[in-house]
This record gives structure tokens, sequence and C-alpha cells, in this order.
DNA sequence: AGAATATATGCAGATATGCACATATTCACT
DNA sequence: AGTGAATATGTGCATATCTGCATATATTCT
């Protein structure tokens, strides 16, 4: 799950998303990136740095630049995650299986009934 | 550009993931929210209104309760946004077709050869 | 109307995030 | 080895986010 988080974090902020739209259009270098979105070089840089901890992007060494271009096989993966996340429960987690056990469980009850701490014992 | 941001954000969070995972498995109110995930109202509540607002959830009264549940025709929307974003340019966005624009006329020269305001002018 | 209950929200504290600036690091080339 | 160029990173600041606590709001039932 935080490998999910991870990718949904790095993917939602609009300098991020504007980085994976030209990388889209072509693979590019950091300079290309501060010159395409007009960016200081290192707010381009840490983001860049982000989108590939996330396992969005890969980088490569070009002579003297270093080139970023979309990994599409992480990419694919999460993307299918995700479209399977808003359609059926995707992910095998402990904590999530643990939820779904206690719901089992749970009852339309609100929080007077579980939590007395908050009342007086008069 | 800023919906989708919206929806991302609001699913980058543990506890709003461990939310609708169990919303997946059946329509919930506030209080089988607390109890399934074991944690408090007020944490139940904000996190619920904030996957609402994003349009990914819908609420609707029954008697005492508000009843949550997964807007489908939202979610699905935005899972084929996703999908589309990681695989070609989906978003019609002004800023995303400058950065395009720029990025072709972007070549590969560092900082130093557009910013000369922080060299010493000797 | 008044009491009880379910949910929402104002507030404050702790933590995380995004950025610019300056500096460090890494590589290529002489 | 030494210089210059491209990229990464430490630091500090402003802002955003998440949470619990207490309280407000809204609805149902007597």
């Amino acid at each position: 799950m935080q490998d999910l988080i991870k990718v949904l974090k790095a993917l939602s902020d609009e300098t991020r998303l504007r980085i994976l739209n030209i990388l889209l259009e072509r693979e590019c270098c950091v300079c290309e990136v501060m010159q395409a979105l007009d960016i200081s070089q290192s707010r381009a840089s840490r983001n860049l740095g982000i989108l590939q901890d996330a396992g969005l992007l890969k980088a490569q060494r070009d002579r003297v630049w270093i080139v970023y271009s979309v990994d599409w096989q992480t990419a694919n993966r999460c993307a299918a995650a995700l479209a399977k996340l808003l359609r059926d429960s995707p992910i095998s987690n402990e904590i999530l299986a643990q939820d779904r056990e206690r719901l089992s469980l749970a009852t339309r009850v609100g929080p007077g009934c579980r939590q007395n701490k908050t009342k007086k014992s008069v």
C-alpha cells in the first residue's frame, strides 16, 4: 500500500504532472525540463527525483546529461492498480484485511456507544 | 487539471485508501467507518468529507445516519483519466500546452546559459 | 418544545511539503 | 590534475496537511 501511496503523492502535484506531460512527448534532461516549464534548476531536479523515487521515471546518463524518461513498466502497473482500486479492491494488505474484518462486525451505532470516556459519570 | 490533482491528493493518504477499501465492500455511515478502521469520529468524518469533495463519494441521509458510498460515475471517469495520463497525454490544459510549446524550443544547454544573474559580472 | 444522537467543524499543535538560494558532487575534456 | 558544465542536495522559510479535543449543527423521537 505504501508504494501506491508514494506514486499517488508523486502524481498529485501540478509541477510533476507538467513534467510527466512533457516526458510523454519525449525524454528530457534536467535543463530541458527547466526550459519547458520555465522553472528553477533545483525545482526541476527535485521533482524529477520524486517521480523517479516513486518508480515512474528512469534516469540514464548521456554524456554530460542525465536523461529522464517514463518507466513504462512501473507506470503501467500503477495505472492498472489504480484502475482496479476504483473498481474492485486490488491491494493485498494486512491493514486493509483487518479493516474489512472489523467492518463485518460494525453496526450503526454512534460514538457515544463506544467511547464513554467523554461522558461525565454523573 | 486541478480536479485531477484534487482526486490524486484525496487518494494519496492511507486513511482514505482504507476508507475506500471498506466502501467498496459496502456503503457505510460515519460510525461504521470509525469502527471498521478503529479511528476517531472527527478523523472519519473529515476524511470522508475530503473524498466526497474530490467527487469520489456521495452522501445520502438514511434516517439518523449519513450513508457514504462510492460515486462510480466520477470514480470511473477518474480511473480512465489516470490510465490515459500514464499512457498518453489526456488533459487539455493551457499550461500543459504552453509547456509543450516551450519544450519544442528547448535545447540541451544548462542553467548557466540562461540565468546569468547568479554569475558575478567580475 | 426538549432531549438524545449522529455528524460536521473551529481551533491548536505537530508534522510534512514545496520552493529558492547557495553549495556540493559528478562527469567530460584538456 | 584542473577547469567548466550539468545535476544533486543542505538549509531555511512559508504554507499545507493531519489529527484530537471541544463544540456546533441537524435530525429524530417523546
